[in-house]
DNA sequence: ATGTCC
């Protein structure tokens, strides 16, 4: 008896292209099939995709199938015949999956060149672990949805045998002063700069993200964010000037939240309405950098990536208070984002979707797994990489896979065994659930030094029960 | 990763 209920999402992933013929299918669909289940109504909107000319003359279905025929004549910037050569770094363990969306990627026709971390799996448009670099275009999948998506690790002044001797402080601090969860805000929004920037006045997409913007600064998320004490070793020159030793660390891996993910949803939309693509290729749809809508873009990603800062430095500044801390030094680096930059001469929008930027003496921070060690890196500036290196260990396993197959007795055993912490967090988010992160390292050593490692001790994710709620 | 807006 439950009335038919349609989603633009639904009828984008059985193909329809991008605009005005998915409120027209729903809308129509809504009317004239009411009683359909939703699975028959996109039964019946697939075989009108397949064969548009079919249904012109059908009465409940010819206006969708003349606005697909419409679609179909706009439709489809051929993709290059010959793709841009990249390099594949750690070849020997990248899913196929991986391979064939960083294939796509380099026969955008805006595509100059790429490259593919060690670290690499299939994503949504890009892989993770994809490096693009293009001209005069951005592609908001090309930085996915958390935009901004970043590593801040604090190197504080607390005698390191604290972690272990007054650990239930630094357990508190987690639980009373960091946040996690979908959805989550603060009952106090936090003050912070990046508030009263002109872009929340001036566009109104961001007019309406502000008050949850406000109230998300200084939380964390879920998913494979953290925040999480630890023990650091410098063993090599940082470019933060600090000797070599064993220091405590707190280290923290999230993004921009809401603000960045509504701000990746809208911009992409337009981008597919604008910049129609071939099926494998239409996650990758651009935004010319000279265009209004490119500008918006940038400007827009820009500022969701000093929100994302300024949410680690709030998180950082709550544990740090709560803890009577000092703070000796940072090493922070964004790892889902696009910047300018100038590769052979040529400057290019460099896109880099789950990748560590690695120019030359440039720090950095590579994370390990809740009990595999991080790694503070030092960029090599290597060319073919486009100045990068992995973003972490990256997944060995889906994560619906590691829930099948990993207990909550072996995650706790391998904690034991490892000495750490974990407040929240589950078995899809286990070390096991990961790749080797030394092997991820010896697959990029042309790419990245090693200066200094951080240890995990006392880790805090979202609670894995809270994505389903 | 996000959060129930086509």
């Amino acid at each position: 008896m439950t009335k038919l209920k349609l989603t633009g999402k639904a009828l984008r992933n059985i193909g329809f292209p991008e605009g005005p013929a998915i409120s027209i299918a729903i809308t129509a669909m809504e009317q004239r099939f009411k009683h359909h289940t939703e699975a028959a109504a996109l039964d019946i909107l697939k075989q009108v995709l397949t064969d548009p000319m079919a249904y012109l003359a059908d009465d409940a279905l010819r206006k969708i199938a003349g606005r697909l025929m419409e679609a179909k004549e706009e439709e489809d910037i051929p993709l290059k015949e010959i793709p841009v050569p990249y390099e594949i770094f750690g070849a020997g363990f990248i899913e196929t999956g991986a391979l064939q969306q960083m294939n796509s990627a380099v026969r955008l026709p805006v595509a100059v060149a790429g490259a593919l971390m060690p670290d690499a799996h299939q994503g949504y448009g890009l892989p993770i672990g994809g490096v693009l670099a293009t001209n005069n275009a951005v592609i908001p999948y090309g930085v996915g949805v958390d935009i901004g998506c970043r590593m801040c690790l604090s190197i504080l002044d607390l005698p390191v045998d604290q972690l272990d001797k007054k650990a239930s402080r630094f357990i508190d601090a987690l639980m009373k002063h960091t946040k996690f969860g979908a959805g989550e805000e603060w009952d106090e929004p936090a003050e912070a700069a990046v508030l009263e920037h002109h872009l929340f006045r001036e566009l109104p997409l961001l007019r309406r993200l502000l008050d949850k913007a406000a109230g998300q600064l200084g939380t964390s998320g879920g998913g494979n964010h953290f925040v999480e004490w630890g023990l650091v070793q410098i063993t090599g020159a940082t470019d933060c000037h600090l000797a070599p030793g064993t220091y405590l660390g707190l280290l923290s891996h999230s993004g921009s939240r809401g603000l960045g993910a509504q701000i990746a949803t809208y911009y992409t939309r337009l981008a597919r309405e604008l910049c129609p693509l071939p099926r494998e290729a239409a996650h990758l749809a651009w935004l010319e950098m000279d265009s209004e809508a490119g500008q918006e873009y940038w400007q827009a990603m820009n500022l969701a990536g000093d929100y994302a800062s300024a949410s680690h430095h709030e998180i950082h500044r709550r544990m740090i208070k709560a803890t009577g801390a000092q703070l000796l030094a940072r090493v922070e680096n964004h790892h889902n984002f696009a910047w300018k930059e100038v590769h052979n001469g040529q400057e290019l929008i460099v896109h880099r979707k789950g990748a560590t930027p690695a120019a030359k003496g440039v720090c950095g921070v590579i994370p390990g797994s809740m009990t595999a060690p991080g790694y503070i890196v030092r960029g090599r500036g290597d060319a073919a990489s486009l100045h990068s290196a992995a973003h972490g260990a990256g997944r060995a396993m889906s994560r619906f896979t590691a829930t099948q197959s990993i207990t909550r007795y072996e995650l706790n055993k391998q904690l034991r065994e490892h000495g750490v912490t974990l407040i929240g967090g589950g078995p899809d988010e286990a070390p096991m659930a990961y790749k080797n992160i030394n092997e991820v390292m010896a697959a990029q050593q042309g790419l990245v030094d090693v200066v200094g490692r951080f240890q995990p001790k006392i880790v805090r994710m979202a609670d894995d029960g809270s994505k389903e709620d």
